[in-house]
DNA sequence: GACAACCTGACC
DNA sequence: GGTCAGGTTGTC
């Protein structure tokens, strides 16, 4: 479910919400998210304290005393949580932390989220972020072009790869090509260095946007308190399949790339 | 590249 | 009953 924006969101809430408190109890409820090579037992968490938060790509990465930490994917129904009224017998709940003031939950209904008890020093060497590649606002333009003109699939696949881009999903590729106008099925490497440089600009506009507005609650998504994000009501043309494009009147199409759905207004993007 | 697999729920 | 869903990975 949560891409980027999302996923700095819930980064800056638990923030707001843990940083500074010590972890009382932890709770695998089921085992099947917690990823089976494990740096250390879950119950050396207890007594240390959250010490810092970060976002790489999709993940989220939680840093305790000790050497600690905690890797962990919410992929698409996942959720991370800070609730000290939930009650714990939730069918999607798979894993809690109890702190001294609060209680984080992760929910996943279709669990294929992941969490992994990695050390501190391990974490770059984890198998999914060694992989990553730069941040959409760390790379720069010029290096983004060059990137993205190397790949030779279509240019939506080219941005979702995480190996050349890390973060973006289905709606900010999306959102970001019509932003820039450019089709989705336009093979990367034949797009024009000028217009790669304006996607760059798009991608960025794009994600900063989402991120003000606190991400898209397009399904499931919800932030670190339990609430919804507003992006979905900003959206341009994901999930808009058969509607009129805000910008022209087109009709908005939807096509399958890469086993997923694909929206694009034809007259916008060539 | 396309496709199935991993899962559950919502919707038609 | 079938289709679809903010992701990733492995196999043709």
């Amino acid at each position: 479910m949560p891409e980027l924006p999302e996923v700095e969101t819930i980064a800056r809430d638990l923030r707001a919400a843990l940083i500074g408190q010590s972890v009382v109890d932890v709770f695998i409820v089921n085992e099947t998210i917690v990823e089976p090579e494990r740096d250390y037992d879950v119950a050396q968490l207890i007594g240390k304290r959250i010490k810092h938060i970060d976002r790489r790509g999709k993940n989220l990465l939680l840093y305790f005393e000790y050497g600690l930490a905690i890797i962990c994917h919410l992929k698409m129904t996942g959720r991370l949580i800070v609730d000290n009224t939930e009650k714990n017998h939730d069918k999607h709940l798979h894993f809690w932390i109890q702190f001294e003031k609060n209680r984080l939950l992760f929910y996943d209904t279709r669990k294929f989220g992941r969490i992994c008890f990695i050390s501190e020093k391990r974490i770059g060497r984890h198998a999914r972020l060694a992989r990553l590649g730069p941040e959409p606002f760390d790379i720069t333009n010029t290096r983004f072009a060059q990137v993205v003109k190397a790949r030779h699939k279509a240019i939506k696949l080219t941005l979702m790869d995480q190996e050349v881009i890390a973060g973006i999903g289905n709606i900010y590729a999306d959102e970001s090509l019509f932003a820039a106008g450019i089709r989705p099925t336009r093979k990367s490497s034949t797009v024009s260095r000028q217009q790669l440089l304006r996607l760059h600009w798009h991608v960025r506009q794009t994600l900063q946007k989402a991120l003000d507005n606190r991400g898209s609650s397009v399904n499931d998504y919800l932030d670190g308190n339990g609430r919804k994000g507003n992006f979905q009501n900003l959206i341009e043309v994901y999930g808009r399949t058969g509607a009129a494009c805000r910008r022209c009147g087109t009709t908005i199409k939807r096509i399958i790339l890469g086993g997923r759905s694909t929206h694009y207004c034809p007259h916008c993007q060539r």
